[in-house]
DNA sequence: GAAGTTTCGGAACTCATGGTTCCGAATGAT
DNA sequence: ATCATTCGGAACCATGAGTTCCGAAACTTC
């Protein structure tokens, strides 16, 4: 709690950091950026960068996840209102970022043990907390007899819809009606549970 | 028809390139390959690698491609049964590269128009055929009424093994039965379609 | 065969950029 | 007043992608 010694971070720095990224990440793409064109627009010397980020990647995993939201939606009433919510939390980040950013961030936490672990305590987490508060709400409810494992069911909102994104590459207007489709599906797929079968068990 | 005039191009250069590209990957990881070092492996001058693909990139995804067989499984004789062989085509696929190379080759495509489309066009399409061969079989066993949209299944088939293995990164020993639940899964709510909704129309 | 063209491995080179270090000035705690 | 840490700015270093040139080899054409 003491304040250490020393001149104190200036907390403008940050988000003047932050929003040159996410600027020049619009404007040029995830592989043209580099640090002396975000030190320059934020007007910042790159000193200030390295000494709040260990390196580039690390920088740019900051200022996205800075202006993204990830609460758990309300309680909607249903299985199937609530998986509809959670698949259009999901689609609002991964459609939030400018072109190559997701991709470009995936390779980059793939790369990098620590980026790894800010990746899963952070943004999975956090989705993961969401899928699992939903089911837990269907099973309170009854509509579950069961929980399903949670990671099962959120490779099948989060996936698919990813694979819309920048695997398949298909039509950014047909995201929302296959989001839809998605999300009736699973909560059908999960109630229709009969007893020979437990599906994602 | 008419063969060049000029030194011809040695086969086995590029298979060189290919195999020291993809030892290396193996060895140290997608973000510390250096031309150089493939290069110095195949016993092969950088200008023999930039002779035959444009970038480092282009040069990573031909290697990796190289050996990846992408066939559409014989007619398993069910819906079910076929959409299980074809998400074992898939976890073979993805499982395959060494570790941090799909990611990175992810990103590469989406950085680069030329290698978008060699995406789409090769590993992309040849799934897209097998999904929509797999549900053509099964219109025509009567198992289902009309074709649901291919783009729509593929992404269902393949969006959740990706995620589950790049995005969420669960344990690779459990993958099995999740893909085999995802296959079966699908089969139901494919062929369970009632007249009041259809979905991935 | 001689000439011309393209390949080969190898080495040298250019250039962009990530990351470090140093500067003098500013800002705070002790 | 002193000390530690910050600031913007600039110089600096190391790495690696991509280009160019070399002499030699392989092939077509004349």
């Amino acid at each position: 709690m003491t304040q250490p010694v020393g001149r104190p971070r200036d907390g403008r720095v940050d988000g003047a950091i932050a929003a040159a990224a996410r600027e020049l990440l619009a404007e040029h793409g995830y592989a043209q950026l580099t640090v002396d064109a975000v030190a320059s627009r934020a007007g910042v010397g790159k000193a200030a960068i390295y000494r709040r980020h260990a390196t580039k990647q690390a920088m740019i995993f900051a200022a996205v996840m800075h202006d993204l939201e990830l609460a758990t939606p309300p309680d909607a009433g249903s299985l199937a209102a609530d998986l509809a919510a959670v698949t259009h939390v999901i689609v609002s980040s991964l459609s939030a970022p400018p072109p190559g950013v997701v991709p470009g961030l995936l390779a980059d936490v793939h790369a990098d043990a620590g980026m790894a672990e800010a990746f899963a305590g952070t943004f999975i987490k956090a989705e993961r907390d969401c899928v699992t508060e939903v089911l837990d709400r269907a099973v309170g409810r009854g509509e579950l007899a069961r929980r399903p494992d949670p990671a099962a069911v959120h490779a099948m909102l989060l996936g698919p819809i990813f694979a819309w994104l920048f695997l398949l590459v298909e039509e950014p207007e047909r995201l929302p009606g296959f989001a839809a489709d998605l999300a009736t599906g699973l909560a059908r797929l999960l109630t229709s549970d009969t007893a020979a079968h437990q599906p994602f068990g």
